[in-house]
DNA sequence: TCTATATTTAGATAAATTTCTAAATGGCGG
DNA sequence: CCGCCATTTAGAAATTTATCTAAATATAGA
């Protein structure tokens, strides 16, 4: 819930491939190792990472686990940083400030 | 300005908390260091890893150097975080897309 | 129940990051 | 030109992070 780990999933580049890749749709943690030159151990902790973030949610169905984006976070995200710029009004930014804590 | 530098500057809760001082207005070092718990050889290291993701600028008066945010690469953050939520159109992200590219 | 498949966990190593102390730089004012 | 002040740079130590291999877990289906 704390930004803090967003920022620290999100610093990692291969993390964010794998949400560019989750745009597309939920997959399954195989579908996505298959893309990459790194380990399916080494991309499950990835997952983990980002699901600790909960910039992911994992949704189980048979014996396939799919990973798909948890779009709530990415809009917390976007208050963080519309605070930083100079034209705040043009994000809908005053009717979700108080919904959330704003920590850093 | 590739949004990896960006992503890998805000990683740390020390330089994010800078950024929120610097919301108040340009500062210098010295004052920064004032209010941490960290030596100031340490703040500096923080700001040149903000310097260098472009998040904030330095304006040298006198033999002071000042630190101020950089709102632009906030806004480039926030067009990357906006194409993960649902609802893109609260956003002006059509205007911008062209004029930035969207590396990871 | 047994086996095959998908995925995670454990443990180890290598690389990157943060922080410190101490020394260097650079510019103003006298 | 000199010394002072703010700040950075260098180098080293400690911590964290990413990655690998190997082993463990879980579950569907035969």
């Amino acid at each position: 819930m704390p930004l803090k780990e967003t920022f620290k999933a999100l610093s990692d580049p291969a993390r964010r491939e794998i949400l560019e890749m989750l745009k597309d749709g939920p997959m399954r943690a195989g579908d996505i190792a298959a893309r990459f030159s790194m380990r399916q151990a080494t991309v499950s902790y990835h997952l983990s990472q980002l699901k600790g973030a909960e910039l992911i949610r994992e949704r189980r169905e048979k014996n396939y686990i799919y990973y798909e984006l948890n779009t709530s976070v990415f809009e917390e995200l976007l208050l963080w940083a519309s605070a930083f710029t100079a034209d705040q009004g043009e994000y809908a930014l005053e009717e979700k400030k108080g919904e959330l804590h704003h920590e850093t």
